[in-house]
DNA sequence: GAGTGGTCTAGACCACGCA
DNA sequence: GCGTGGTCTAGACCACTCT
């Protein structure tokens, strides 16, 4: 038993191919540039095209990579930073933030949802749906849930439809005092309507920001908001506007 | 072309798979339960094996699921809750946040961090590394980079080791005034290391949260925390501490 | 139609935990 | 030693995007 070998401990083939083409990544393409397709760099590096796609998998994870059908595999630009922590208390959409209302529904919320805000889960609320772009690349899609004793204003058989009837909904909110909000940031993966509006792929990463707004001293709405992980970095700058002043 | 037919658009295998096994656990299972193994469930299925692991991965991402080697694949419980936002401003481990402290070295940042902290890529500095559990089971890791200049009363050449040095470290920045913090959550692959702390294999999804501490209007220390994704809640609870009183 | 990434198969072998 | 999940292979076919 002498001899504790430092056991080198075999590396994985997809793992040292990661490091392979991140290094490559790195010092011989730039940004936008196409790599050569899979097959081909599956047979460069002397591995099954399954083994090679195991490697790339985890470089897209990671916002290295950006790979689409039909066309190639591109190196990926950095990611984005998107704000997420409002600076100050506020209401969705009362201060412009970078959301777009799209439409409003009234539908059952998700069992999770339907716990927050201490309703029955068969019990429809205002489902309003934003959107919110970056670089004209979509980036998150957002759904609020509004029960209706939060928009009392608001007849549910209202004609609006689209974007005049979201921000309809949400500007009954305004008229509430809000209280506090707390926030859950969490891994998901996109739902089939949720990859659609990123353009991405059903089961893509997300990250899943989850908002809860107070007021009354009960929950007035839920926002879940889903990022697409690939491209994005939330950034929560806290009160550094206190510095900036 | 008449026929505009509602085109079914083909679900996926894996997709569907994972939809119905979604239901099972939350029908058939409890948490804690353990399920048939991969080979029998792919035969009861009717797919190959990689087509059915392609479905439990998802799951697992989503943190409904937890598979261990040699053990088998067990229905996890609810994400754990852990908080990120401090309620207040404060550097690392100055009000006991839930990191323990374990050791400090002196090493070159990664080219990211220096970039943050204007320091010269090869500079060194002290990197101070600390470990955060949740009822028993290891959720993070944390790299605290701190140049020289911010801890000018530590000898880099003190002998004291292990957690006493980390402590030592991060007691000079308590000498400095904290100005302001920001933070960034991403998504990332845990590293070799940061795998083994955390008890997964090597590129599991893991939540990285960048903070950078300012005083004397620069950048005083950055800490990258690394959570695991599958696992962790984040919370970032901002105000709701005003609410509470 | 040609070329790309995405899905799926049916096998083999390896690394690990446990009895 | 046995059973588990993890890796890897060498194929096939599908869905998509461009020309």
């Amino acid at each position: 038993m002498g001899t504790t070998q430092p056991d080198t401990v075999t590396e994985l083939k997809y793992w040292h191919l990661k490091g392979v083409i991140s290094e490559a990544l790195e010092s011989e393409f730039s940004v936008g540039e196409i790599l050569p397709n899979e097959r081909e760099l599956a047979a460069r590096f002397g591995v099954a095209r399954a083994t090679l796609r195991q490697a790339l998998d985890q470089l897209e994870l990671e916002g290295r990579l950006q790979r689409r059908r039909g066309v190639g595999t591109t190196v990926a630009p950095p990611r984005v930073g998107v704000p997420v922590g409002s600076p100050r208390q506020m209401w969705p959409g009362e201060d412009d933030d970078g959301w777009e209302a799209v439409d409003a529904v009234v539908a059952a919320p998700p069992a999770a949802v339907a716990r927050m805000l201490g309703t029955d889960a068969a019990e429809p609320v205002h489902r309003v749906h934003r959107s919110r772009s970056r670089n004209g690349q979509p980036v998150a899609a957002e759904l609020i849930y509004v029960p209706g004793v939060s928009a009392p204003g608001f007849s549910r058989g209202d004609a609006a439809t689209g974007a005049v009837r979201a921000r309809a909904v949400l500007h009954e909110l305004y008229r509430l005092p809000l209280e506090g909000q707390d926030r859950t940031v969490e891994l998901g993966s996109a739902r089939a309507e949720d990859a659609r509006e990123l353009d991405r792929l059903p089961g893509a990463p997300v990250l899943v920001v989850t908002t809860r707004y107070v007021s009354g001293g009960r929950t007035a709405a839920v926002a879940v908001s889903t990022y697409r992980a690939d491209t994005c970095r939330l950034t929560l700058d806290a009160d550094t506007a206190v510095l900036a002043s």
